[in-house]
DNA sequence: CGGTGATGAGAAAACCTTTGCTCAAACCGT
DNA sequence: ACGGTTTGAGCAAAGGTTTTCTCATCACCG
């Protein structure tokens, strides 16, 4: 059995009060006694039973993150930055992942409030809209990297367009101006937003290709693309895997990346953008930060502030590498 | 405030302790008295206390997960393993990211200590054998997905060595029998295994040709491999990254997959091994299996039973794809 | 009618920690 | 020397739940 604070005050023979106030270094006593309990507790290796404080505080310093992802790829970086702001204030976090079933989120909500954690983050795989996991609940909520559907929660979602704008801008920085676009399906929110995001800032080559977000597809629609644009420039894609497929089609064809046609990518997802050849110039989401910026509103409700709610974006950055080098001067 | 069983005994107009024993089906006392009880803790919403329940009981229902691993691709599906055992018994788990920091790992097993944690389960990037975090502690703990030096602790990692013998075994049993082998770094224990296996089972075609665990060594490797075994009929790659670089140049020297030449991947990491092509048969180490069968040890050495020590392996699987078709007959 | 047993329900202790209150002793100033 | 203040430390309650023990009531039997 662990020691308790009784094992403590009795080595050092004192009440239970009296250890209480020196381990916690509260009341007035003398100096040789609070020395006494605190080397008691170090000689006996003494943790403060958090079960026993949280119940008379009436806190758990827990909050629950809830995934729907199976903590793929998206929701990991999201996870850890989150980790790391509650980390830093000793709050722990459960996790619990709902295989993208309704019941069984339904169930791990329970689970987490039963538990009495403090508050709930959900993560998810994509930012589409997704119905709230309920108002009214005894903790603050919020979303990221998903979005609620209820705008009186507050959904925490990179911010696709600028992500389009700045891959845009990069490569009219760079010398290219009729710019393709390939992406995944239009049903998506964040392929119609990284889409407009290239069309604010400028007109794109041919039509915008909605298809899959797989290499295959990257592979299929640079050929449509290269019949519909042949004097093309620069393809931005819409993820990494569809640049992918891309660049191995140029490659076939013929077209040099970056010389003959530039390309960027979206997500920055290490294994793929740099094994691509050549490496990818692509968008970051930022997923750290968007986690870490969850879980400080959490913190922030529960340390009293009102709950925000709407929509937030977290800015994208743009990452830098060969596949958009400018063109050698002849 | 959420709802007490006072609350409940009050509603009903019992005491708490009969409150109780209707809750949890104890003691006798008459149905309606138990009906009324019941009917009111339903519409009350209660939930009894956790921190209660376990100050009470000496437990707290919770394990930890330490990932040194930034819960990347290969502890995730460990976790969602382990996660899915321990869930099933009522068991949350506590998540922690040591950044492979031996401080944050030092201090997070102090946080999950404090929070009396029942049992630790620790995983890895790799199964390579690490330090332990430490004989003596309080909890029973276990190593998943990595390995630690100290035999007196139980770690439970893939068999690697297996998983080559499994690629061997489809390779001859496919009508391959030149068979080469480019994989990673030597001073990982997992390329020496798989190359072990592969040995076990048949003679490798030419030099095994340790190198990195990259795309860009697949394509060396294959150029490499291929000028010293020109005629080889099939090559078993120590990571689908590797394969996928080895089909990559085989496609750009001519030869044709799975015609010409045979590929074996190993990871079965889905995003690589169904966008190569063609798509790749390779070897899945079950991760899912190594979280949960840590888990089911943790459960068991908590429920009371001894603790284990030593190494366990989980058998990997083949999966099998279009890269290892049996050739056309002509 | 008295005694016995069964039945139903309450009282209280236990788990561990924190904290406000009380109390005794020592010390100060007049 | 005495009243008042400061200092040091203990007591006890609180937090929510479970569980053991006790007690009261009632029916039944002799």
């Amino acid at each position: 059995m662990p020691t308790t604070i009784k094992d403590v005050a009795a080595a050092a023979g004192v009440s239970v009060g009296t250890a209480s106030k020196a381990l916690n270094g509260l009341g007035r006593m003398r100096e040789d006694t609070r020395a006494r309990v605190l080397a008691a507790a170090r000689q006996l290796g003494f943790r403060p039973n958090p079960l026993a404080q949280g119940l008379l505080a009436g806190r758990t310093f827990t909050v629950g993150l809830v995934s729907s992802d199976s903590f793929g790829r998206f929701s990991i970086p999201v996870m850890l930055g989150a980790e790391d702001a509650l980390g830093a204030g000793q709050i722990s976090v459960f996790m619990c992942d709902t295989r993208d079933d309704p019941i069984r989120e339904r169930h791990y909500i329970e689970r987490l409030l039963a538990r009495r954690v403090e508050g709930i983050i959900v993560t998810g795989r994509r930012t589409e809209p997704r119905a709230g996991i309920g108002q009214n609940l005894p903790v603050p909520v919020v979303y990221a990297m998903t979005q609620s559907v209820d705008e009186r929660d507050l959904s925490i979602i990179p911010d696709d367009r600028g992500g389009g704008e700045q891959a845009a801008r990069h490569l009219l920085a760079t010398g290219r101006e009729k710019i393709g676009h390939i992406t995944g399906p239009e049903r998506f929110q964040a392929a119609r937003l990284r889409a407009q995001g290239l069309r604010d800032v400028v007109e794109p080559a041919g039509e915008v290709l909605f298809g899959e977000w797989s290499e295959e597809w990257g592979r299929q629609g640079a050929d449509i693309l290269l019949r519909a644009v042949p004097d093309v420039e620069a393809i931005f894609c819409g993820s990494d895997q569809i640049a992918r497929g891309v660049a191995e089609t140029l490659r076939e064809r013929g077209r040099r990346v970056p010389d003959d046609v530039a390309l960027v990518g979206f997500d920055n997802w290490e294994p793929m953008a740099l094994a691509c050849r050549p490496p990818l110039t692509t968008i970051d989401m930022s997923l750290g930060d968007i986690g870490r910026m969850a879980a400080e509103h959490l913190l922030n409700v529960m340390a009293g502030q009102p709950a925000e709610s709407g929509v937030r974006t977290v800015p994208a950055g743009l990452v830098i590498r060969e596949s958009t080098r400018v063109a050698q001067l002849p």
